[in-house]
DNA sequence: GGCCGACCTGA
DNA sequence: CAGGTCGGC
């Protein structure tokens, strides 16, 4: 399978050819948010699964495709900077507005790898500042929606330190771990694509190179799809990710998925596991992660041994692998222990068990025992 | 209702 | 075997 290039593009129109005009734009133009570090973590936020489109383009700079726009995300210890590109059609014409020329003085200095290039546009196609404002604002939006800023994530923190012990030690390491509000059929369609796979496959199916919408229930659902998918290296999941967006159609209205958002989570995760390829896990992903379902604990593998492991959860002990019944016990036990937020502690805990951040929780694992020797010497001084 | 094997692929 | 799901006992 290559996974050089973007497997999903030939069903999708490119964002950006990769060949000339790539990443289209005018003068550089930042522009930042007021955002702590405690509060989003980019690195950490945009590789631990949930998404799987965003690559690092450069160091602490992120790039991915949300809203119909190409994105550059980088921060400081409160700053948020953001860097959108002009969308052009597979003619090379620029649909999207072209960037103003005003420029930050003291802006980060974008660097990219390689395979983005940058050309330069004329400064007469400006359009009226009136007009550049409210496309600002929409563009802060939409950033704002995505990350879902209104959330508090620090007083969040606090709660569920308060209320869980070995979540407060781990925490201290993986600050401003952030549920996304992803788009609804990207995320269920990248979610069936994970099922008894690996993260490194999965990247490999779902990321690419140029930069692309993700293709639409109407193309997917298109019978030529699953030999192209399968083809593709997507295996039998392609057969489930046609017959879902057929499903969809062909039962639903257009904006059926979307509409998940506003009923309530039980009612979310049933509908959607009427979907093939949609089991308890998948539809919970969907649902915390696109669906406004923050309770939501989509448990694997991983969340089991965490639960076995670190709290000493007896839930489906000697089980091969999960029932129902089981998976349902160790979401209502998450449930009870961090309440109405769960989907979102869960997020942070499973970040920390990935291996690659392993050396930042061993750091955290580290302050820890240097906290309990401090407490057990205390005590030992009194008595 | 719960248990078990099959399922694509490649690191 | 891997961040499951499905279909058949």
């Amino acid at each position: 399978m290559r996974t050089s290039s973007n497997q999903w593009g030939f069903l999708s129109q490119s964002i950006i050819m990769s060949q000339y005009a790539v990443l289209s734009v005018g003068a550089k133009s930042w522009r930042c948010l007021p955002c702590l570090r405690t509060e989003l973590r980019l690195d950490l936020t945009l590789s631990c699964g949930q998404s799987f489109r965003w690559r690092e383009t450069g160091d602490g700079h992120w790039t991915g495709v949300m809203g119909g726009r190409v994105w550059t995300l980088t921060q400081t210890e409160d700053t948020l900077w953001y860097y959108t590109y002009s969308m052009q059609d597979s003619e090379g014409k620029v649909k999207g507005r072209k960037r103003s020329a005003e420029a930050r003085p003291d802006g980060p200095v974008k660097r990219t790898r390689g395979m983005i290039t940058v050309k330069e546009e004329p400064a007469e196609d400006q359009e009226p500042k009136a007009k550049t404002t409210e496309h600002d604002h929409k563009e802060e939006e939409l950033l704002k929606d995505y990350f879902q800023l209104n959330v508090n994530l620090a007083d969040l923190y606090k709660q569920w330190g308060t209320a869980d012990t070995h979540f407060k030690s781990i925490a201290k390491a993986f600050t401003g771990v952030r549920m996304l509000r992803q788009d609804p059929t990207e995320c269920l369609f990248s979610f069936i694509c994970t099922s008894n796979n690996h993260i490194s496959r999965i990247q490999g199916m779902l990321d690419g190179t140029p930069y692309h919408d993700f293709p639409t229930l109407q193309v997917l659902a298109d019978s030529s799809v699953e030999s192209c998918l399968r083809n593709l290296g997507f295996g039998y999941r392609a057969r489930f990710l046609q017959q879902s967006a057929r499903q969809i159609m062909d039962t639903h209205d257009l904006d059926w998925l979307d509409s998940l958002r506003s009923v309530p989570y039980l009612q979310a995760q049933e509908a959607l596991r009427s979907l093939p390829g949609v089991g308890l896990k998948v539809a919970d992903c969907v649902c915390l992660m696109s669906l406004d379902k923050a309770q939501a604990v989509p448990v694997d593998t991983h969340v089991w041994q965490i639960a076995q492991r670190d709290y000493r959860c007896t839930v489906g002990k000697g089980l091969k692998s999960l029932t129902d019944k089981v998976y349902r016990d160790i979401g209502n036990f998450f449930r009870e222990l961090w309440g109405p937020y769960a989907g979102w502690a869960q997020s942070v805990l499973f970040c920390s068990d990935l291996k690659k951040f392993q050396d930042l929780k061993a750091m955290a694992v580290k302050k820890e025992e240097v906290t309990e020797v401090n407490i057990t010497n205390k005590k030992n001084k009194k008595t």
